[in-house]
DNA sequence: TGCGCAAATAGCTAAATAGTCAAGTAGAAT
DNA sequence: ATTCTACTTGACTATTTAGCTATTTGCGCA
């Protein structure tokens, strides 16, 4: 993605949009084991079908879910399943994160020599 | 991220949210490069040193970028390079879907004889 | 000590959006 | 045909946030 004109960016953003939401996270992470129908997945988010159902749409015109109607039910499956290896490897840099904080917050409370504190907690 | 609890989606969805803005992936398209201040970013951004400043403040909270003062100036760089591996991801992902997208319209528009159009650019 | 520049912050506005409830729509079943 | 059920969509509210300008902060330098 090196020199991406703008609009690129613009797409590659949304794309990532879909993906900020706690709610749509979910949903995908249930998708994954089965597909599920809209009642279904509304109570195992715990809100309104109305929401679950506008969240749904809103995957499906980005590719990350597609939809099928049987019985009178609509059912969901997840399209795109390299959705899951991104979000692997966010998890994955989320950690290195924590790592990163827990070395440097070790570098504060236990400085080889433990006993007389330097200034207080890192003040920020 | 089989089954995570739900303040670590929240954390996730948190991560893809610094992520989804055209212009914080432009900042980061630009410091693949090399190492920039505040002011120069702003000047090929094309937006406010104020504006930028923000975006910066947020991609550092977040550990995607590392601040260091030099002159009366601040300069950025990446800190983590893996955020370039998931941006080519998406990248992948979306010609992916331009692609599916393509033969389901290439179905519409030329489906085996042409001549005789069938109704208009799919209607929508 | 004060001047001048770069960056960061405060305060604001406009736009986007996650959630709600209510109304609409479409297939299933009686 | 009517009714029931599941899903979708309309209309609204509250929250978030990207952008701006103006102000403040922090550093280098005279």
């Amino acid at each position: 993605m090196e020199g991406l004109p703008s609009d690129a960016l613009v797409r590659v953003a949304a794309y990532f949009q879909v993906l900020a939401e706690p709610t749509r996270l979910q949903i995908l992470n249930l998708l994954r084991q089965q597909e599920r129908n809209v009642g279904e997945l509304a109570q195992l988010c715990g809100y309104s079908a109305a929401n679950i159902s506008r969240h749904l749409s809103l995957l499906t015109q980005h590719g990350f879910v597609a939809r099928e109607t049987r019985g009178n039910s609509a059912f969901y499956r997840i399209a795109d399943p390299s959705v899951y290896d991104l979000c692997d490897l966010v998890c994955g840099n989320i950690a290195r994160q924590f790592e990163r904080t827990a070395s440097e917050r070790a570098a504060f409370v236990a400085p080889a020599a433990p006993r007389k504190r330097v200034r207080g907690p890192a003040a920020r």
